[in-house]
DNA sequence: CGAGGTCTTGAAGACGATCAACAAACGTGG
DNA sequence: CCACGTTTGTTGATCGTCTTCAAGACCTCG
C-alpha cells in the first residue's frame, strides 16, 4: 500500500483524505505462492488485486503451451486496475514467486470515479503508464536486440524500484532464466548466452536470485535506455 | 466522431446527453497530409486527438533511424486520449496515409472526469482496451512467427474495422509494406514474401491498397487468432 | 515520358532456436 | 545434516528464420 502511494506521487501530489481512502479500500492481505495464477484468462474478478511484495506477471498462451509475458508487476503496482472496466480478462496474472498481494473491490474503484475524480485521475494515469511500459516492450521485442532486450529490461527494473523506495542499484530477481525468455521473447539458452554477455561486459552481475547494476551508464548505452516513458514528473493531473 | 461514439457502445451504453457533449466537445476537423507528424516525442499537447477518418501510427525511433510503430489506428480511435494525463508523450504519432482529425482540449476531458463519471469511465475503458491490443501485438512480436504476426494484423484489422462500420472483409489498406515491416518487427523484404505466402494459401488478397480476406477461417487459424481482447461485450461500466 | 518510390526476386549471412548432454543449485525427506 | 531427486544453469553443435545486400520490374504522378 505505501509503496503504491510512494509511486502514484511521484506523477501527482495526492491529499491526506485521497491517500486514507485508498488505504481503507485495500481489504487483508494475503499470500499466494510461486506458479500460482491470480487471475485466469476469461475471469470477471470483482475487486482488483495489489501487489505489496513478490513479483507477478501477465502472460498469454498458445495452444502448444509457449506464452508470452505481457506485463512484470513489481510491489506497489495494481496487477489488474484494469479489470474493473475490462470486466472479462483476456490474459492470465501469474504469481512468478511467492507474493503478498490485497484486493480493492470494484464498487470502491466505482466510488472513486463517482466521488474522488482527482483520485480517479490519478489511478486512470497509472493505467497509462502501464500501457507506457507496454509500447517500451513493444520496441524491445520487434527491434532490439536480444543483449539490448536483457539490458533495458534491467534498466527499467532499477528505475521502478527506485519509484517505490528500493535500492535500485541491487535488486531482488528470482526470476529463472526461462521466465525471462518468456517475457523477452527468446529461448531460455539464448537468455543465458546473453546474460553472460552482460556479466563479461561487466555491467552486471546476477547470481542467487539477486541483480546488481554495476555500471549504469554503460547497461543503458547497451539497452539504448531513456526513461522518459516511466513518467516520472510530478505534475498537477 | 459517429464513428467514436459506434464503438464505444459497443461496451457500455451512452446516454443521449453524454453522446451529445462528447460531439460537442470536438474542435472543428482539421486535414493532415500524409507523413506529417501530429504528435512529436516530447510534445506536450493541450488537447488530444480523435481520428476521424485515415490511417494514423504511434511510433518509437532509434539514433539510427529505425523505427518501431507501436499502434496503428483506424477512424474512431483516440489517437492520444492518453496525453490527457500523461502530459509529455514519450512516443510520437505520425499520419501514415491523409487523414482528418478533430482534437478535444484536455480542459474539457477533465470537466467529463469532474462532471460525467460514467463517460470518464467508458473513456477509461477506451485507454484500457488500447492496452489489450498492445498486450496482443506483445504476444505477436514476441512469439509468432512472421506470417503468424501478418496474419493476425489483419484479423485485427478486420474487427476493428467492423465495430466501426465498415465492411470488415475487405476494407482501404493503403500502407507500405516498410510501414507494415515497422508494425511487425520484420524487414520490407521479409513482410513481402509472407504476404505472398499469405496469397499463396488463398486467404487474402492485398493490392492497390486495398485488403480483402478471402478465407476468414484459414486467417484465424494461421493467425490463432481470439477476438476476445478486443472487449466486445456490452456490459454497464 | 521520365523519375522516384514501391514491389519483387535471388543469394549470402547473422542471429537466435532447437536438440542434447552435463553441471550446479535447491529443496525435501530421511 | 546428509542423500537424493528435481529444477535450473551452462555449454556445444546444428538448423532455420529472418536480415541484409543487390538488382531489376512495376507503378504512380508530375
Amino acid at each position: 500500500m505505501n509503496a503504491l502511494i510512494q509511486k502514484l506521487e511521484r506523477r501527482a501530489r495526492l491529499l491526506d483524505e485521497e491517500k486514507a481512502f485508498l488505504a481503507d479500500a485495500c481489504q487483508p492481505p494475503r499470500k499466494v505462492s510461486a506458479g500460482e495464477d491470480i487471475i485466469r484468462p476469461g475471469d470477471t474478478p470483482q475487486a482488483s488485486t495489489l501487489l505489496i511484495e513478490g513479483y507477478t506477471a501477465r502472460y498469454g498462451t498458445f495452444d502448444d503451451g509457449r506464452r508470452q509475458l505481457t506485463a512484470l508487476h513489481i510491489r506497489g503496482d495494481f496487477v489488474d486496475l484494469h479489470s474493473f472496466l475490462l470486466r472479462t480478462m483476456d490474459h492470465g496474472i501469474t504469481a512468478l514467486t511467492p507474493c503478498t498481494i490485497a484486493q480493492v473491490p470494484h464498487t470502491t474503484l466505482k466510488v472513486i470515479t463517482e466521488q474522488w475524480p482527482h483520485l480517479a485521475r490519478v489511478l486512470w494515469l497509472d493505467t497509462l503508464v502501464d500501457g507506457a511500459i507496454h509500447r517500451q516492450w513493444l520496441v524491445s521485442l520487434g527491434r532490439r536486440p536480444a543483449l539490448g532486450r536483457l539490458a533495458h529490461l534491467f534498466c527499467e527494473l532499477s528505475v521502478r524500484f527506485s519509484l517505490v523506495g528500493l535500492d535500485d542499484r541491487c535488486f531482488s530477481f528470482p526470476l529463472t532464466q526461462s521466465t525471462v525468455g518468456d517475457m523477452l521473447g527468446l529461448s531460455t539458452v539464448h537468455v543465458n548466452r546473453v546474460a553472460q554477455e552482460l556479466r563479461a561486459e561487466g555491467v552486471i552481475t546476477w547470481r542467487g536470485g539477486r541483480v546488481q547494476i554495476e555500471d549504469w551508464a554503460g547497461l543503458t548505452r547497451i539497452a539504448e535506455f531513456d526513461p522518459m516513458y516511466l513518467q516520472l514528473a510530478s505534475d498537477p493531473v
